[in-house]
DNA sequence: CTGAAAGCGCTAACAC
DNA sequence: GTGTTAGCGCTTTCAG
């Protein structure tokens, strides 16, 4: 069907732009671009006329010159620690999901939790002019860059880790109040030595000032870790809580220092799936028993984690809610303007599967919290 | 530091542009313009002024109009068939830290293995203007999308997946050989009742021709299979070969299905990691020992496949490698303007762990394989 | 080396 | 309802 000619209109020429499409319509300009973005002051006649010439001249509209001319890109970009990680690459997909659903495309960047890239990765985004951004910041003080002139570059949500101090929406989930809860479900089956590993990007400044200037999620995990042990009269001991950088092989090395310790802690909370697979490997090297000589609660869901025998118990975070809200709450700053900080506290799920094991009768929580 | 004066000029005006730059720097749009873009068409003196200028503005180019004026948007299109996938989800980051290192930021946009969505992303991403594609096609025939007036949107390269026939250049990795290697292992140690759990977003279709219709992978990895069983003699047993869609319980269901038979399959091949899962949940289920009763062969390794006892045995894919090449062969196509369909096909490496055991004397190769 | 002016393709007043 | 026109902010000849 008209081979050729179709041939030479767009194998050489240049792609049709709305001109052409009115041209062929015999409109103009204005009325091919109300019929095309379905604006209703247009005839039905008319908007079908227009609509075949597009559709056989194949045309495609520039979004670049209707973002630039309408001033809203319809794209949002992401500013990611980990795609990687299992926890923020679902959040990223119910970021993108959530984002499409609403016809927005995005613009994922990753920072591998590094500063500097996430600087260059928020300037890049205001650049390309995407109408907001949601980020994982990787630093819990550092903000400047997310501003301009006091006020936020664009649209802003902060992911999975709260900035404390800086006026942005931030979507976050309660882990301090789990991490306080896993420590209870320890106590409940008669643990009281009860070790942590925690894995994160800046394991130096984090076990150099004990989870000071961490992120907050770390903040907030070991800070409830403690609190829960307080509230059972706990010693909290040092030597028994390990930082980590996101390395298996130092995971594993860290996991198999605490379990090597005498004491041994019999119980074992991870920051994450990674962590939890390190003490699983270190038990293996060290022929310990999970569940048995060793019990462990893991933060973060994880498709093997429930494979696993025994079954890892595990502190089930609303991933994808959480990217939802975080899309959704963009966009209302986006369609109002209103850039105000609303804030989302979403609850986390303790998983009890089979790694806690009874070791004794519950401890009883202290009237009298040590320290 | 001037702090009123920085607020009125920041605060409600709109964003500066380039001729305020270059107003403030004294000299005219087109210079502005130069020194911003690092044209050596300009005085050292005369780009420090203007970098000052922009500088003091908190400028920020607009890359709407610059990809527009420039015809380059320094962008590029991912279209995934489903990013929580720890495949899709390694390949994603790759792509997006290789397209970064050369200054390109990337639009993900997820299909979930739907024809439908897949039509429009590519549609979606060719209205912004991309400058190139890259996807991992959800069906091996439907390329109408692809192409507009007979040439490809863009610049486009496929990912994972192979389309026959469609003249575009394509990265893979040799899943046929790697199924062949698979069963030779398998037969090495003495298995001869072979079986194999394929998860795949579209079982039906793949069921029903058996992987004729479904994407190359899954294609490949069956047709690998069943040739490696020829080159032993070993007869094909339909039964033995569950198809399955992406939901975990329905993968255990159809992994037990094919461990109930009798006489049941000593070892199953998967086509990755969640079907490897599913099969080592099906045998908690039915108290049989992977590495046991059952041996067992994944594609794709995963963090838990080393550290789970027995440790699996995997076909490990290049995923970064992958990502990165794809990344690679589009640049160029971007570069030069050459579209013409130059594929990679990558090797598997086969990481023989403890998951595969020895049962007997290895089978013979046939001089005469069966049918 | 620098400046003036003509687009890039679309939207949005504002007329008819 | 439909057409005219003036930008959106940058790049890029083409002069000087």
């Amino acid at each position: 069907m008209g081979e050729s000619v179709d041939r030479d209109r767009t194998d050489r020429a240049r792609a049709p732009r709305i001109v052409d499409v009115a041209c062929l319509a015999d409109v103009s300009k204005a009325t091919a671009a109300r019929a095309l973005s379905g604006s209703d002051l247009v005839t039905e006649a008319t908007r079908l006329k227009v609509l075949q010439a597009a559709e056989s001249l194949n045309y495609r509209m520039n979004g670049l010159a209707r973002a630039m001319s309408a001033g809203r890109s319809r794209t949002i970009g992401l500013v990611i620690a980990d795609i990687s990680n299992s926890f923020f690459d679902r959040a990223t997909r119910a970021i993108i999901d959530t984002a499409a659903r609403h016809d927005y495309q995005v613009l994922v960047i990753n920072t591998d939790d590094d500063l500097r890239a996430e600087v260059q990765a928020v300037r890049v985004l205001s650049e390309k002019r995407v109408d907001g951004i949601i980020v994982v910041p990787s630093s819990p003080d550092t903000f400047d860059h997310l501003f301009v002139g006091g006020k936020p570059v664009s649209p802003l949500v902060l992911l999975d880790r709260r900035m404390p101090n800086v006026p942005v929406g931030t979507v976050t989930t309660d882990d301090y109040s789990s991490a306080v809860e896993a420590v209870r479900l320890f106590a409940s089956r008669g643990h009281s030595r009860m070790g942590m590993l925690v894995n994160s990007a800046d394991s130096h400044e984090a076990s150099a000032n004990g989870a000071n200037g961490a992120v907050s999620t770390i903040h907030d995990r070991v800070s409830g870790f403690t609190k829960g042990l307080k509230e059972y009269g706990l010693p909290f001991e040092p030597a028994w809580i390990g930082y980590t950088p996101h390395v298996h092989d130092d995971a594993v090395r860290a996991a198999k220092q605490i379990l090597s310790l005498d004491p041994r802690p019999t119980a074992i909370l991870t920051t994450n799936a990674d962590a939890a697979l390190a003490v699983i490997d270190a038990c293996n090297e060290m022929h310990l028993a999970i569940g048995e000589e060793v019990s462990l609660i893991s933060f973060d869901d994880s498709p093997w984690a429930r494979v696993f025998r025994p079954a890892i118990t595990v502190v089930d975070r609303p991933v994808y809610e959480l990217g939802e809200a975080a899309v959704k709450a963009l966009l209302v700053q986006i369609d109002s303007g209103d850039m105000h900080a609303r804030s989302v506290e979403m609850q986390n799920h303790l998983i009890d599967r089979e790694s806690v094991r009874y070791i004794g009768p519950p401890i009883a929580p202290s009237l009298f919290p040590s320290r």
